[in-house]
DNA sequence: TATGAATGAGAATTCATTCAT
DNA sequence: TATGAATGAATTCTCATTCAT
């Protein structure tokens, strides 16, 4: 006895590009896609800040000022609104990622390039850290059997493998690099300095924050990557 | 109106091995730091698998086979047995690795071996990467403030940096490391690949916890890690 | 600020066949009723297996397969369609009576043949059982003061009535009996078997619906009901 | 994870006879057995007079003057509550039939004792009948594999057989009757009466349960079922 | 006549915590 | 030290109904 879903709106009328003949201050009510699309965001901010388990419907609704209720008119239930959540969290790094364009540069920059942007985009989403530290927690329950989040995902690795291979046809990188375990590395070593900020600048007594703590930070990685991936 | 609450058992009567010097009458006492040793292995695991969040007293108290009020009698509340977990989890990592005696190692055996026995040791210990994942969730509430938690932990940063100026005395280490900065980076290269294990092996499709997956991560990890400490 | 409600329509003109003076502009009226027609289909099946309680205003209009605002149209509220339902009902079975003709029989005849169809109506129609149910859960209220529901019901024990004075004239009845009485009896030893079949089957744990164990059933009945009217 | 339920007293303990060292007006509070029978009659009330559907569990606690929350410390959810119901109601009902002794009358008695019973029965517990209304809207779910409910009802039947089975031997009844189409016949032709009462005495316009009207009816039935027994 | 979007009141169930013994 | 019983405040989700078009 499943009610039908909404149909989700294609990609293309959910694009910011409001069509000529709506009025800029038109009333907004009764925008399926502007209350679908103020769902998510509340959510994902939601979600990132308390966790899946700790994130309230309550609040959610209250974050994009709509009924409780809608929630549930687009979205099953608490869970898939958080898989929609982390889809397009996915959808967005991995949409940023293909704008750097790497495949048109020249490895050593390419690597430099990806890791510098890992580094920047987990600065500035850190919602995207804590999503998926709780899709984690819940083994990774709500995107498994996602095809198309695997379909998101691979080009990244076979993308930074034609960039390690270009590197080794010509010298400058050392051969036999997985690129899945590179990738992972650049991810890590950004990924846990920021996620675990806290612990550890409590722990250690340092603030790892600062805008100087910050561009040390960067520049260290950079040292790690491509001290790693560069033939000595 | 609050009652007292119980003193806290320091660390000698927590110990399994109870010496001579106890008397006695000591039975009962021992009884109870059974049930609090009890209470706090319950919690680890319990807030290890679902978060703090998600962690419900009731499993609690049944994983360890006690009246949920007992819960109450040691500890004040459900936050404050996190937080006792917690110390805990820090205090056995830093225990391990103090018997790892590095100081007494040449500088690169010493690197090698901390790396390896991080990696080992949120391998053997996968509650902790939960742990730190729920507190960093939390900003680190529950352990800000405590003295003891940077007591405990400033050590190691101390001996990374007696072992990176060994290093660097005798030629082998480049200079110039921030031992905190390449802590970090131990501590993440290892960290994500496991605490993220779930969607990373979902999103790319690859199974990372195989024998011979791990075997290859670590070593990966090692030649990252010595690759950037050792003089080229 | 009411609405005025659509105007009800006669029998009439719901019925399915439109004959010749139904004038040329009157497709909008029938589309209208045909709309109206399958809400108190999908109605009726909702309410007969779930009850009132239990009937779910989307899943009528998923039945129906018209939109949910469309049953406000038609309908005050759900309680209303249920007495609408409820009406059709009583009409439905009271006009099959009547296609019995009864009168024209002679009197032992004519109550085997209003005993059997009893019988087999409810046996046919299951929903009439759990609507009248749930009605009689709520104390008749939808039908209560309904004076259609009286004039639609009573001619039955007046043919009823005017049987048995038949055969008590004849000889071949007893005198004294009451038509309602006998009516109940009836209906009842027919209804609790249907109605309360799923408890019996269980409780005695016997198949009481396979072909063989309803025709016994209906042999049975009409045996204590012709033996008790039948003079002796 | 299935929490455990605290474990059912045994009969015995919640028989009303309250040991001597408790005095009457002694505190309440804090008495599972009492706390689990008052909830269990405020939900046979709630249940009777809404269905299972309808009821409410907030009402369930207010009529039985206890935190909503304590009925879930007792039976797992709504259902199973609707189903421990059910298990009583029909425990209490074959109880009091083998306290007639059927056994040790006169067949013709016997019979005619059940019948007076039954309806008699149905007549003091109008809930009996709501309870069995719901049971079979949903199919018998609540009860459908429970062996108990079945060695609790079967008994019946054997007994009624017996009763049946004497009276032919003696020449008193007819022979070939199944006791369990006898007794559906007993219980239906009462049941119906009064299960229906509110639409039956709203259609026909009689008012059937005046003291007058339950005398006929019984009076009726009496006939019915042993003019179709005795042998003529 | 018809619809998709939206709502507020309430539904069952959960949970950390406390009471009485 | 230990326990079973009890609680109130939330929490997720549901449902009949209405709004704007």
């Amino acid at each position: 006895m499943k009610k039908d879903p909404p149909e989700r709106r294609t990609r293309a009328s959910t694009s910011p590009a409001v069509p000529a003949d709506v009025p800029a201050d038109a009333p907004r009510t009764r925008d399926a896609d502007r209350s679908r699309e103020a769902i998510l965001a509340a959510a994902r901010d939601e979600f990132a800040e308390y966790g899946l388990g700790g994130a309230r419907v309550d609040r959610i609704a209250q974050r994009a000022a709509i009924n409780k209720k809608l929630i549930y008119y687009y979205f099953e239930n608490k869970e898939e609104l958080f898989r929609a959540v982390l889809e397009e969290a996915y959808l967005s790094i991995r949409e940023a990622e293909q704008q750097l364009h790497l495949a048109d540069m020249p490895p050593e920059q390419a690597v430099r390039r990806l890791t510098e942007f890992t580094w920047n985009y987990y600065l500035e989403h850190p919602e995207f850290l804590t999503l998926l530290n709780s899709e984690n927690l819940h083994r990774a329950r709500h995107i498994k059997g996602s095809e198309r989040a695997r379909a998101l995902n691979t080009p990244l690795i076979e993308a930074l493998g034609g960039i390690l291979e270009r590197g080794r046809a010509t010298g400058v990188f050392r051969g036999g690099v997985d690129p899945l375990q590179l990738y992972i590395s650049i991810a890590g070593i950004a990924y846990f300095y920021l996620s675990n900020q806290h612990t550890l600048s409590t722990i250690f007594g340092r603030d790892l924050m600062s805008p100087k703590a910050l561009n040390e930070r960067l520049s260290h990685i950079c040292d790690v990557i491509l001290g790693y991936v560069l033939r000595e």
